[in-house]
RNA sequence: GCGCCCGUAGCUCAACGGAUAGAGCACUUGACUACGGAUCAAGAGGUUGCAAGUUCGAAUCUUGCCGGGCGCACCA
């Protein structure tokens, strides 16, 4: 018995009392069954005779009480009663609820995997940074966030792709192009430019790589400088994420939009569709149509393309490859990016609610000792994701970024991150599972062969094992919300909970046979327990792009 | 001025409109002579910024204030 299938029989029981007339109810509503936070509420519960006391006519109670009394005969109910003002506490008999055990072994990498969005071709795209600089914490929180969100809706069922989109045109290269030639020649670099430390390392690079370069013309220098940094960024960037596993199925790069004609292609299809414009020189696009504040420019009276046509064609580009869900992941400082986007679904004939969604994560505040440290490029003053993964390593950082919602903005410290890693929640729940596959060890140690043994899920019925269960049994609907809603830190939070329903079964249940003992069914059952344990958390732990490791 | 986001324990943050608002850190106190003590058990800590409203029920939804962050380019 899952959640699912009490809710569904909780509608049909609800359909079955009104056709015999017991209940007068217009509109069934969707039967919402939670887990009490109090375990003396049973293992789930519903509100729903709540929900239906007003159109029915009828005290909560009294409708609460018809169910209870019908639950009790559905297969796999232990018990039904009702509690305070109207709400209905079910119990599972443990038989049918140890069977999750079985289930869930079965199911292996695919537990929790759901079907909510089969069918969606979606496309996520995040970080996108300029490529004139190391990725700093910023970009960090969707690196993390970002690709949770990705693996979190495979898990849904959708087909996932995930996009990083380069900004390799316009001023911004220039001033990153200007002010690595000037590093190179011993000049000052331009007060526009990039003033960090790795300017330098990039110029003594190149020049290493190069050394005749200096000695060329000063324009042709300045393209190949440009470009020679540009080539060593991204690279550079893209090792960072990869050793950060933050895969990116696509690369996409501004230039080749408009090398390859997609600029041209997208312009044209919004042309197409009617809401293209001539003012004062410039072409506009008419976003205004459709939620925008003022219409924005595509070509300027000088007859270059805005970053925001780059924009537009991209989205053109994306659903002609067959997306038909563009998720951006933002930072605050773009959120005037949201109707802006919407509308060019819009005004590509789409629909601005189904084909294209904005994510917009709040900004990251770090803290060193409790003083704020002011994050900026051009200063110099950056935390780099590089730093971050050597201060803190990997797991911690990916895990720590990932467990709270990030439209929420969030305060690091990073004496406290990297000083607190080992209280770091993360450790917890790498430790319940490294604890399980310890306990799994010895009983391969012992000849043990559970999965072959008989087991017997009715005896699963010790409190800290039914409580193991029920979080066991959650997992998949955690997934799939997270999915919905778009936010991974569920899984982080449900994990840490599942990982303290382990510990607290560990404490008191003792798993393997003692000394001269018999191996016992309970030994087995406990151990089919414990291996759908380990499977859970290995299974959110790689949502979270977080390891699961053997030993600690 | 207009717009978006956020105000929850000392700190960092949770909480499909549900029952007594929860974790971690920090603080008190217990528990290891057999599967990993990176654990478990117990305690203390709150007028969910303020005020109205919606309803069986509000941290959550509505409105108005107060406080903070971020945006409002023919820049990228």
């Amino acid at each position: 018995m899952t959640a699912d299938e009490l809710s569904a029989a909780l509608t049909d029981l609800i359909s079955a009392l009104v056709a015999e007339g017991r209940l007068t109810v217009d509109v069934v509503p969707e039967v919402k069954v939670e887990r009490p936070k109090s375990r003396e509420h049973g293992d789930y519960a519903t509100s729903i005779a709540l929900a239906l006391a007003k159109q029915a006519g009828l005290p909560p109670r009294e409708i609460a009480t018809l169910l209870a009394e019908r639950l009790v005969e559905v297969d796999g109910i232990a018990s039904a009663e009702v509690a305070g003002p109207g709400f209905v506490n079910v119990k599972f008999d443990s038989a049918t609820q140890g069977e999750l055990a079985r289930t869930v072994v079965t199911a292996g990498e695919k537990w929790g995997h759901g079907t909510a969005l089969a069918g969606r071709v979606v496309n996520v795209e995040f970080i996108s940074a300029n490529p004139t600089g190391p990725l700093h914490l910023g970009h960090t929180r969707w690196a993390a966030v970002g690709d949770a969100i990705a693996r979190v809706l495979a898990a849904a069922g959708a087909t996932v792709s995930t996009e990083f989109y380069v900004n390799d045109r316009g001023m911004q290269m220039d001033k990153f192009g200007a002010s690595v030639m000037a590093a190179a020649n011993g000049r000052p670099v331009p007060a526009d430019g990039y003033h960090g430390g790795y300017i330098l390392d990039l110029a003594a690079a190149i020049v290493i790589a190069r050394p005749d370069i200096t000695s060329l013309p000063e324009a042709e220098q300045f393209i190949a400088f440009r470009e020679t940094a540009y080539a060593l960024q991204l690279k550079q960037q893209q090792q960072v994420l990869a050793l950060f596993r933050t895969h990116f199925d696509v690369w996409a790069s501004e230039r080749a939009l408009h090398e390859s004609g997609a600029v041209a292609r997208g312009l044209a299809k919004l042309m197409e569709q009617g809401h293209v414009y001539e003012l004062e020189g410039a072409v506009w696009l008419r976003t205004t149509d459709f939620g925008d504040d003022k219409d924005r420019v595509l070509i300027k009276a000088d007859g270059e393309f805005t970053y925001f046509a780059s924009d537009t064609a991209y989205y053109v580009d994306k659903r002609a490859r067959g997306f038909d869900l563009n998720i951006y992941l933002l930072g605050a400082d773009h959120h005037g990016y949201v109707n802006r986007l919407r509308a060019v679904a819009a005004c590509a004939g789409d629909d601005m609610d189904d084909n294209v969604e904005v994510l917009i994560g709040q900004l990251v505040k770090i803290t060193r000792g409790g003083e704020e440290v002011k994050l900026s490029k051009r200063a110099g003053t950056i935390v780099t994701l590089d730093d971050l993964v050597e201060e803190v390593g990997v797991d911690a950082a990916r895990y720590t970024l990932g467990r709270y919602p990030a439209d929420s903005p969030l305060t690091l410290d990073l004496e406290e991150m990297t000083r607190a890693t080992s209280e770091n929640p993360v450790f917890y729940v790498q430790y319940a599972h490294a604890r399980i596959a310890s306990v799994l060890r010895n009983a391969a140690e012992l000849g043990i062969d559970w999965r072959a043994a008989d087991f017997d899920p009715s005896l699963l019925d010790h409190e800290r094992e039914n409580n193991l269960l029920g979080m066991i049994g959650e997992f998949p609907r955690i997934v799939a919300s997270a999915a919905e809603l778009r936010e991974p830190h569920r899984v982080a939070r449900y994990l840490e909970d599942l990982a303290t329903a382990y510990h607290r079964f560990y404490d008191v249940c003792w798993v393997l046979p003692r000394g001269d003992e018999e191996l016992a069914p309970i030994h087995v059952a406990r151990l089919w327990l414990c291996a759908s344990a380990r499977q859970t958390i290995a299974n959110g732990l790689g949502m979270l792009g977080v390891s699961t490791p053997e030993r600690m």
